[in-house]
DNA sequence: TTTTCTCATGCATACGTATGTATTTTTACT
DNA sequence: AGTAAAAATACATACGTATGCATGAGAAAA
């Protein structure tokens, strides 16, 4: 039953070397023997030993971890996570494993004093935030972690005057290769559903580009016939009902993302309107859900690989003490059959 | 600059105590006078002061942190990750988290020769085990984790011979309970999507229940229309045209997941059978997607809220040295458009 | 006043590793 | 062979915390 876990120290003895050495061998470390490290590094497969972690940590003040702070809307209590950060979650994984790093992840409300000290208690070397949410307490929180000299990138638009590095998409040529599709389609008369005054950046930046294409083709933005809604199904729903029952006329839907344009569709099969002979319905995100709806979402994809690869890659310069600039992705469009051939 | 953190041995000195009693302190031992417990925390508060946990977890031996390891199918190699497990890991996030644990994300192929060291390296107190996969290889490394005493539980169907904790949902219960409805719908000619004799017990499990349900009612199976497929919504598609092409008559499929109903379904629809009018088809899991297909799904909910909580909560015990026992959870029929009224 | 006990605190140490410095061994060169 | 340089190894220490043990200050008891 003494089953005392194996230290350097045991590994050491039965080489007949000093635990240095087992800690230089084990480390491929040059001012160690080819033999001798050769026979460490055997003795040590063949005990099963394994470096401890913890010690190893307090010694170099490295954890080789990353935290991912995933934020939630607080409306959504039961475990529906949005889609497209679970498929980040995924790249991200991937990414930090890629690097040899582990992955520490934490879901937050964004509302809640949400607690970022991975890097104080030395869990985590640095931060990765993921999520939409209410700005106004989040600024201050980047500015706190700023200033506490923590090491984080966060996934969204640029967040102009502070130091922060960002990896987004462009959500402004997204909404705009969107609507120019669509626009090419004969679809003259434009709805938007999502959040534009508050909210997320993400969406405005989406809303602006959207608009763009249409008065860059001779269009007249009808205003009226943008409703908020946040980036649920149920939200999408609701919002489409009030857009069907304000009377204007309409021939396509652009919601600000994929949830909403799902809330939407359902919104209009209930009320008899036909997609997209009658309006055509086009989302953001691709999330997986996109290419098993009926009819299937015409979208805008991100690159939820890339943009994990580049999270990751970005914060380990950082944590490197290197440079790390922000960046905009490009969106595709990925044409489906929510808005026509 | 001179920005070092600061150590216990910081609070200390600004307290005028010792680092034992700051210590103490923190941790709200009743060794130490409530005044100046209350003195040091409020310093440590002022000063920002946080535990290391490296430190903490070195001469404590204990992490704090749970670690999950998410076997992904290897034909999955893009992000798209099965959505199932993805609200189990979200449930269990948070069930971590209402624990006061942290928890470590790791992605694994099960065919890989993958690591389970969290334990070893210190890096965690324990593991939980997710994702279907091959049996023959995954049995061996379950005996290797039980060998080397790791404290782990896992998610699926119970292992036999094997003291393992498991935690899954009762697939024979659900696949019967689901038959047995459709049935009632006056459905008599069932197929059946899904791997039975390789692969997963879990689908074995769910077709067992199925063709119980189907001799209980005086029906005759007809293994004639059972076809392989893992859980992918494009081998769900291809299974189903090969059950289209091999010419026997059937007015339901029971899929063994969403992801498989879903390729069915699409794999009718193109071939101009109705939904549900021709033929009814119902799934297993209640992935998000299931609610927005069209016709939207009929399936069996798992409830991975608890799911999540009891992993969480049978592993936490297994680390205090408690007893835990394997549990089966029933699951819930979902009653959607796909199987008619 | 002396003794005994309780309560609060300080001292010392160990957790297991990584690394700067000192020491020994080997090699190279005169 | 003798010395200098290089290579390989050992020694010693620090990372920051938690905790057993010793100590000190009062309070209560004698």
């Amino acid at each position: 039953m003494g089953k005392a876990k194996n230290t350097s120290f045991d590994i050491a003895y039965r080489a007949g070397v000093s635990q240095s050495t087992v800690s230089r061998a084990l480390r491929n470390s040059p001012l160690v023997n080819e033999e001798t490290r050769l026979r460490v590094q055997a003795i040590a497969k063949e005990l099963n030993y394994k470096v401890d972690k913890n010690a190893s940590s307090l010694r170099t003040q490295r954890s080789g971890t990353i935290a991912l702070l995933l934020f939630e809307d607080p409306t959504n209590d039961d475990s529906l996570i949005n889609p497209f950060f679970m498929s980040m979650l995924g790249s991200i994984t991937r990414a930090c494993g890629n690097k040899g790093y582990d992955l520490l992840v934490s879901f937050q409300q964004m509302s809640h004093d949400w607690h970022a000290d991975f890097e104080d208690t030395r869990k985590a070397d640095g931060i990765i935030l993921l999520g939409y949410g209410d700005y106004t307490d989040y600024e201050k929180k980047l500015i706190q972690l700023i200033e506490q000299e923590t090491h984080f990138v966060r996934w969204g638009a640029e967040v102009k005057d502070l130091a922060v590095v960002s990896v987004g998409c462009d959500n402004f040529q997204g909404g705009y290769q969107l609507t120019e599709h669509v626009i090419k389609n004969n679809r003259k008369n434009f709805a938007f559903l999502g959040g534009v005054t508050s909210g997320s950046p993400e969406f405005l930046d989406r809303y602006s580009g959207h608009c763009k294409a249409q008065t860059d083709n001779n269009l007249v933005v009808n205003e009226n016939l943008q409703f908020d809604a946040i980036s649920t199904e149920e939200s999408g729903h609701n919002a489409a009902l009030q857009l069907i029952n304000q009377g204007g006329k309409f021939d396509a839907i652009m919601a600000a993302s994929d949830l909403i344009a799902v809330g939407a569709m359902r919104a209009l099969q209930e009320n008899g309107i036909n997609v997209p002979e009658q309006v055509a319905v086009f989302g953001f995100d691709d999330i997986p859900v996109a290419s098993f709806t009926f009819p299937s979402l015409t979208t805008a994809r991100q690159d939820t690989m890339l943009a994990g690869e580049l999270l990751v890659e970005k914060l380990l310069a950082l944590i490197n003490g290197e440079e790390a600039k922000t960046e905009l992705m490009s969106t595709k469009l990925i044409v489906r059959q929510s808005c026509g051939s």
